[in-house]
DNA sequence: TTTATTTGGTTTATTTAATAAACTAGTTTA
DNA sequence: TAAACTAGTTTATTAAATAAACCAAATAAA
């Protein structure tokens, strides 16, 4: 059994990487808009994708309000192909 | 963003669920070898499927030894489906 | 103009879940 | 008859997910 990234193997965390793979930026509220999640688990889950150098974040003001956005990195990219291969391997679809 | 079921959302689970939904019966050693997972974790997610009535648990002996056999219902198929589903939209696959 | 509310988050604490380790009960082999 | 093996289960530990509480600054309301 090919075993799955744990990283990515998290309803949240693959929300945000399955979304950010289709897009440029991304900010924060974009992000809770389309998972639905709460403020703080966002925050939790886009430090650890961060940490793995998955996504880039980049944080300004904008109307003088925090903006944080985020941006799949090249790694975090091939990381998510490689977990879709390995899931589609293992549910056989 | 569709919920992705909890249950299933988890690779062991996941992994025995995709094997018996492509099987008829299958026993504690067949899940253990194809899953490569420990026999306390094993025996803690069978019991996990068969509380949700996912799976179907049969218990005999074979050669005066112990043997526990599995098979996916439709509820825990019907699930899987669903799950794989969810898991499409989610990835955009 | 100072109090309340909202924005855009972060941090901390709690709950839940995954897993490994230890154990059980019996069987076979030497 | 002791040691090792089979086929598991139970318990304890670790890790992770999540919610709740918090924070700083900005804006709105009284």
């Amino acid at each position: 059994m090919n075993q799955l990234n744990k990283l990515l193997h998290q309803e949240l965390r693959l929300a945000i990487m399955s979304y950010l793979s289709a897009v440029d930026w991304a900010d924060f509220n974009k992000l809770l808009e389309i998972t639905q999640a709460t403020k703080g688990n966002l925050s939790v889950q886009i430090k650890k994708l961060q940490e793995a150098n998955y996504i880039d974040v980049k944080k300004s003001f904008k109307n003088n309000y925090p903006l944080t956005q985020c941006k799949i990195t090249k790694k975090g990219q091939e990381a998510l192909d490689q977990y879709v291969k390995d899931l589609k391997e293992l549910l056989n679809i």
